[in-house]
DNA sequence: GCGTATTTGTACGTATGTATG
DNA sequence: TCATACATACGTACAAATACG
């Protein structure tokens, strides 16, 4: 399956063909026996020890499997009676983790994020146009006001900043397509993890702020009229306008750098 | 960071809010010394013995911390003397696997993918002219090469079908952005993996595939000339070629229906 | 080429906490 | 409230793989 990919040349890629250990043998099975047996989230594995039968390997083994399943989403381990492994739901968290880690050894810059972002939030609003529910307008509006009410201290600043961010999963969040909710969700977590540090700093994104607030509000209306085209263009508006905020504050670093650097930026 | 999402209302999201286990939050410790000290690919890690002294658990514990950062492909464990934890490269094949896995559950159809792949397909297109070095298009020549040549067998088809997808991969690796190389690569491994079963079917994809090929062909001398406009373009008929060819196999099928059931569709 | 030391991989036993009924 | 069933965590032991003398 795609092997022949991320040939850069400098890269011997040091890969001796170490034999599958068991436990990712055994990995394997079940989840292929999760797919074959069509289970949904909340449906229940078979506990340790009928696994530890059925695959004829020791408690240590099976754990280890299971483990790497719970690593990757795709089930949840609960204890006490009835407990056990279940199928776990979506597995959205799981995939961000890894490509945040990806992203980190590639030296992702903010203008990649951008390059990306700014198709698939365009896209993903488009998408949302005729999909979004009460409940869902409601609590975009709680977001947008608490972006815009007026925070004192450090931590009220950080809190305006993450519903900034959570504004835009909660939009995609009501999209058809899971693929456009889901990538939505990962650049924006890649951006909140990496500007955490510098989110409380007003003199960085005090004025930018009060921009987005009044993007987002736009967005809602044209959103709630039905025209999806006023929605991309203002969408894509506001994803250039943030391409060039960041940029001039952060250049060309990669995520860790903004990530790591300390914040007394110019 | 960004909990609100997936509220589609029938899920009350079972998170009794567990406490974290302690192999998670040495995973999470062992995780931030690798930012932190920023280590690189190839770069050794405490072996498991001194781990166990620094973070004070048994090795049970330690082992899983590790393992999760395996399953992650932030790490590679190696046996023998001056074996031990090391630094992995990109991680992108985990990445991978667990968007393949959210993809599992969120039923995504051949629609979804495409809605995302063309937008992506065709900005890593124009992303890397000027960026391909001779290597890159011998190799491309070669995967161009074997998709047309006529395979009597069902290996022969199906490798076929692999040569085309890895064009995919092996042109978007050429791209100065990781992330759009990274998600080709996702999603061309999503489409080979759910239509593998039915990849060496002559009807299914015979006639299909000379297209594709000319499509390959003509995006590679674009490309060489340096016209990303029309390379761009053309990668965008190719998508929207091959989107209408599988809907009309699969219709709205999921990528899981795709991949389990029978191949006798008309 | 071969033994030996080092380090992970596998296995088993036991104690403890916790949720279910 | 109590008993039960399960995951979590620790300790120990041995097997397998690898680098180095």
């Amino acid at each position: 399956m795609a092997v022949g990919s991320m040939k850069q040349g400098r890269k011997p890629a040091p890969r001796p063909a170490r034999p599958p250990k068991r436990s990712a043998v055994v990995a394997g099975q079940i989840r292929a026996s999760i797919i074959v047996q069509r289970l949904r989230p909340g449906d229940a594995l078979p506990i340790e020890r009928d696994m530890i039968a059925a695959y004829g390997v020791s408690r240590a083994t099976i754990r280890e499997a299971l483990r790497e399943l719970e690593v990757q989403g795709l089930i949840q381990l609960r204890t006490g009676p009835k407990g056990g492994p279940v199928v776990a739901a979506s597995g959205a968290r799981e995939a961000i983790q890894s490509i945040r880690n990806f992203c980190y050894f590639e030296a992702a810059t903010i203008q990649d994020i951008y390059e990306l972002r700014t198709m698939i939030e365009v896209q993903a609003t488009r998408s949302v146009v005729g999909h979004v529910d009460a409940a869902t307008f409601a609590e975009l509006a709680e977001l947008i006001e608490i972006s815009a009410r007026s925070a004192g201290d450090a931590q009220g600043r950080r809190r305006q900043r993450e519903a900034e961010f959570a504004f835009h999963t909660v939009l995609a969040a009501a999209s058809p397509n899971p693929l456009l909710s889901l990538m939505v969700e990962v650049l924006a977590g890649l951006l909140v993890s990496a500007t955490a540090r510098d989110s409380a700093d007003h003199r960085l994104h005090g004025a930018w702020s009060e921009e987005n607030c009044g993007f987002h509000g736009r967005i809602v209306e044209a959103v709630r009229v039905g025209d999806g085209d006023r929605a991309a263009a203002l969408m894509r508006d506001h994803m250039e306008n943030a391409h060039r905020h960041l940029q001039l504050i952060y250049g060309n670093l990669t995520l860790e750098d903004i990530a790591l650097s300390p914040r007394d930026r110019p």
